[in-house]
RNA sequence: GGGUGAUUAGCUCAGUUGGUUCAGAGCACUACCUUGACAGGGUAGGGGUCACUGGUUCGAAUCCAGUAUCACUCACCA
């Protein structure tokens, strides 16, 4: 038969995938196997695959695999999520390209292009997994707002309602002025800015005297309903009790005094401006100050703006300045660097703002989570992400839950009345009339009495239910599905949304569970290009994943990204590890196309050096294998990889294989060829989880297989215990073997001319790889001596030594000079060792095992300096 | 500003409680080899004062203190 030298990724891999789908192999149905379930992190319904994605999907169906050849009944629950701010600007955007304002449509009207939007985009995402190899169970496919979803959703909201621990709160928020909506803390970055800070002369009243304060944001001053002084500051005591005049807007205002100013920053005079700042709100609180809020949605000045109504905050900085300065009420600006909150969606600088707004408390929820991962019942991978959860928990604040949009699950408040408390909640609407019927004993209420509150939920309160309501366990807590899947095992995402999801995925989990939505977190790197910035497609420094899956195969690219990707590390990606991958894909490949390429003969006897090789290698695989198991348990993921990239490349093909090989042309014994399938196998089943397209068309090509012997199901394998004499044995042996390679190759003498070995061996123990080291050096004999040849070329194996006769002559002076280096490095040695033998505070400090060690050295270099002395005095 | 973590070969990273020749791996690099699985192969090699300075110890990449640089994270002094 023909096999191509070259494997074709793109030819196998779909083959592979339809061939695993119409068989089923991913599909999870309850049954009496120990369950193994992960939740995807669910992508944005409209967004495309990024290079971030491909790297957690990876490891997820890495996971997801293994744990179905373990014989787990595995679950892997795909979906995608509403991701309400984006999906939504996104939306707004093209309706504005058709000359569509989001303004003139009804909410059922915009939503009803949202779902448009969502059917035409949703889940392509989905299907690019697939060209990856995700393992998905696609029949329980979800979206963030399926019906059943979006109903766990607000029977949740009702809930917590009815807890106490969802309330409405006027409240300092964070406005995203572009997207005329508010913003969790968690969804505003802070970068630096270059700004200024302005000195503003206020007039005290009364007086002739001014006071001076400095601000980053003059405009706010016509919301200014006080002016704060530090009661100790002694600069300021004629101040107490009087009041100042603002400037421009002539208001008078009280000079109030608390601690919480701090002298030394700017002048020592704080301006109180509760409608726009955190900080002044709350000192407005506890002083009873008026609150102004000067601006409306959009960031222009409302009527309290005066002259500078409609204009926006930022013009208005500027020219309120220059009437500042005209009026004398300017005295100096200096430069300020500060930070900037901006919107993580629309860039837009964010606006502290006073609203209405629902709020869940966070305190309560917080408790049993940071037990949990405190605890040993959740492990976070790697560690390091556990002081900063804990310290994100312990300071958790109440969790702004509203969003003024449409897309999304609408809030379940439904206002009877004109006043802010005039509100029941209730899960539908006919309920909340029942409801409002009994609280107002107005039994004459009508359904269109009731307005449902505007507002959406934020996106974080549909995906916090994920691993709980994907199988239904919020609306029927009792289903077995529920009752088996959960907990979940590995959730597999970013450190990024830690506090986002994780965090609050656990509080949900205790809250309507009582226990843990998944036992293990692994939290992968962000992936970043050679130049170590975060790949994003503002930069376009993203490769196209599917141009990459194209290139290398999808094989070739899982191994790329796993390559160097160790937990919560930040990826470097480089194209070359994906050639790498596809370069182990083709060295696979090819392995195998050699054995099968043998004609297989049951006349011949198997040759000793397949024995030792089938010996060695399946000792050899046990031992890999033991440090693989070891990996995945602490989820290394990486270096389960590279253990079997090592074992595979280095000791299957390049030592076991080449042991084993016939003479070309030759045909090799039927006992020998079913060994090497044998082992082949076990390999194919540890690599089906990294590469499972090229491990499954070897597998389904070695022989003909039915659907219930696919590789994707079979039965990974058994540690056993194993003879580690026979790779310690192995491994002199092939010391050996490159000793005589390194002569061969110092002497130019060609592999093809057969050399004699001879053997002193000091050790005095018997090495049973003989035939295997002929074999490999093409050793024409191979003798036990006991004295050493006479102007032979010499190597040392630990106090073994090795002699080549060389015929013609051979360069006495370099072999001489050759023996001299090693010798005085072995002296030196030596000399090391004595020392730390004769320094008693060490032979009577150190325990006994390591001084025994140094002892055993020191014979050791003793016997070595002997031999290499006798084969310097045999050269001369 | 607070907190956390990092700094080991050209690059990306291992190095488990201080002690086997512990200074490693993969890639990259250099020289040579190759017509018999694979040039995406093989053989051999070069390359690091383990960020710096002190300390503890018989012994430190490993523990402690300080310094420098970086990353992440929290807060937001107008």
């Amino acid at each position: 038969m023909a096999i191509a030298s070259q494997y074709n990724a793109k030819k196998v891999e779909d083959k592979w995938y339809d061939y695993w789908m119409k068989n089923n192999y991913f599909h999870s149905e309850v049954d009496e196997r120990e369950p193994y379930t992960i939740v995807i992190p669910p992508p944005n319904v409209t967004g495309v695959l990024h290079m971030g994605h491909m790297l957690n999907n990876t490891i997820q169906d890495v996971l997801v695999r293994r744990a179905r050849l373990k014989g787990y009944n595995a679950c892997w629950v795909p979906g995608t999520d509403h991701a309400s701010i984006a999906t939504e600007a996104k939306v707004v955007a093209k309706l504005k390209e058709e000359g569509i304002d989001k303004n003139d449509l009804s909410r059922d009207e915009f939503l009803q292009h949202a779902w448009d939007w969502t059917h035409k985009h949703g889940g392509i995402i989905l299907q690019q997994l697939k060209h990856l190899g995700a393992s998905c169970d696609w029949e329980r496919t979800k979206f963030t707002m399926d019906d059943n979803m979006s109903a766990s959703v607000i029977k949740v909201f009702v809930d917590l309602y009815e807890k106490g621990l969802i309330y409405r709160g006027y409240r300092m928020v964070n406005w995203d002025p572009q997207a005329k909506t508010t913003l969790s803390d968690e969804e505003v970055n802070y970068e630096e800015r270059n700004g200024k800070l302005f000195y503003l002369k206020y007039k005290v009243e009364g007086s002739d005297d001014y006071l001076t304060i400095a601000t980053t944001r003059p405009e706010t001053i016509l919301g200014d309903t006080a002016i704060c002084i530090n009661p100790n500051d002694e600069r300021f005591a004629h101040l107490r009790g009087k009041k100042a005049i603002v400037p421009i807007c002539n208001r008078t205002i009280p000079i109030i005094e608390d601690e919480y100013v701090d002298m030394e920053f700017g002048t020592g005079c704080l301006k109180v401006t509760p409608a726009h700042d955190e900080n002044d709100k709350n000192l407005g609180e506890k002083h009873n100050l008026d609150v102004i809020d000067i601006l409306n949605d959009d960031a222009t000045l409302n009527n309290y703006g005066l002259h500078y109504e409609g204009k926006d905050r930022f013009v208005v900085r500027a020219e309120i300045v220059e009437e500042l300065e005209l009026s004398g009420n300017l005295s100096k600006v200096e430069d300020h660097v500060n930070k900037v909150g901006t919107s993580e969606r629309t860039g837009a600088v964010i606006e502290p703002k006073l609203s209405d707004q629902w709020f869940l408390k966070m305190k309560e929820m917080a408790e049993p989570a940071i037990k949990a991962v405190v605890g040993d019942d959740i492990n976070l991978v790697p560690e390091k992400f556990l002081n900063t959860y804990k310290h994100w928990m312990e300071n958790v604040r109440d969790w702004n839950i509203s969003r003024q949009l449409w897309w999304g699950q609408q809030i379940p408040a439904f206002f009877y009345g004109n006043g802010k408390e005039d509100f029941v909640v209730a899960e539908t609407a006919e309920l909340a009339l029942e409801k409002a019927r009994k609280v107002t004993q107005n039994e004459s209420l009508q359904a269109e009495d009731l307005t449902q509150d505007k507002d959406a939920l934020d996106t974080w309160f549909s995906s916090w239910l994920w691993p709980m309501s994907v199988f239904n366990g919020i609306l029927e807590p009792e289903n077995k599905e529920i009752q088996y899947y959960y907990p979940t095992n590995d959730l597999v995402t970013a450190p990024e949304i830690l506090f986002f999801w994780v965090a609050r995925m656990i509080m949900a989990g205790y809250e309507y569970r009582g226990e843990k939505p998944f036992k293990n977190v692994y939290l992968t790197g962000i992936v970043r290009d050679k130049q170590r910035r975060k790949m994003s497609k503002s930069l376009g420094n993203s490769p196209d994943p599917l141009g990459l899956i194209e290139q290398y195969g999808a094989d070739g690219v899982r191994v790329g990204m796993l390559l160097s990707s160790p937990a919560g590390n930040d990826l470097m990606f480089d194209e070359d590890l994906c050639k790498q991958g596809s370069a182990f894909t083709n060295k696979i490949w090819n392995a195998f196309r050699l054995v099968k390429g043998w004609e297989i003969s049951e006349e011949i006897e198997q040759p000793e050096t397949a024995k030792k090789a089938i010996e060695w290698y399946k000792a050899k695989f046990q031992l890999s294998l033991r440090e693989i198991e070891d990996h995945y348990s602490k989820y290394r993921i990486s270096d389960a990889l590279m253990s079997t990239y090592k074992l595979i490349w280095d000791d299957y093909c390049s030592w076991f294989l080449e042991m084993v090989k016939p003479g070309y042309g030759d045909p090799i014994d039927a006992v020998t060829y079913n060994q090497i399938i044998e082992v082949l196998e076990d390999n194919l089943k540890i690599l089906h989880p990294f590469m499972p397209f090229v491990s499954e068309e070897i597998w389904q090509t070695i022989t003909e297989r039915s659907s219930e012997e696919a590789l994707i199901i079979a039965k990974w394998p058994e540690q056993t215990s194993f003879d580690e004499t026979i790779i310690k044995e192995f491994a002199h042996a092939s010391e050996v073997i490159a000793g005589v390679r390194k002569i061969r190759k110092d002497k130019n003498i060609a592999f093809k001319n057969q050399i004699e070995l001879m053997a002193m061996n000091n050790e005095n123990t018997s090495n049973s790889f003989d035939s295997v080291i002929a074999k490999m050096g093409n050793i024409s004999s191979y003798n036990y001596v006991t004295e050493a040849a006479v102007g032979a070329l010499s190597f040392r194996v630990r106090s073994n030594e090795y002699y080549i006769p060389i015929v013609g002559a051979i360069d006495v002076d370099a072999e001489k000079a050759k023996i001299q280096e090693e010798l005085s490095y072995t002296e030196g040695f030596l000399k090391s060792v004595d020392k730390k033998l004769s320094n008693k505070r060490f032979v009577d400090n150190a325990p006994e095992k390591v001084v025994a060690i140094e002892k055993a050295k020191k014979a050791d270099a003793e016997a070595k300096i002997e031999a290499l002395k006798a084969s310097l005095k045999n050269l001369s």
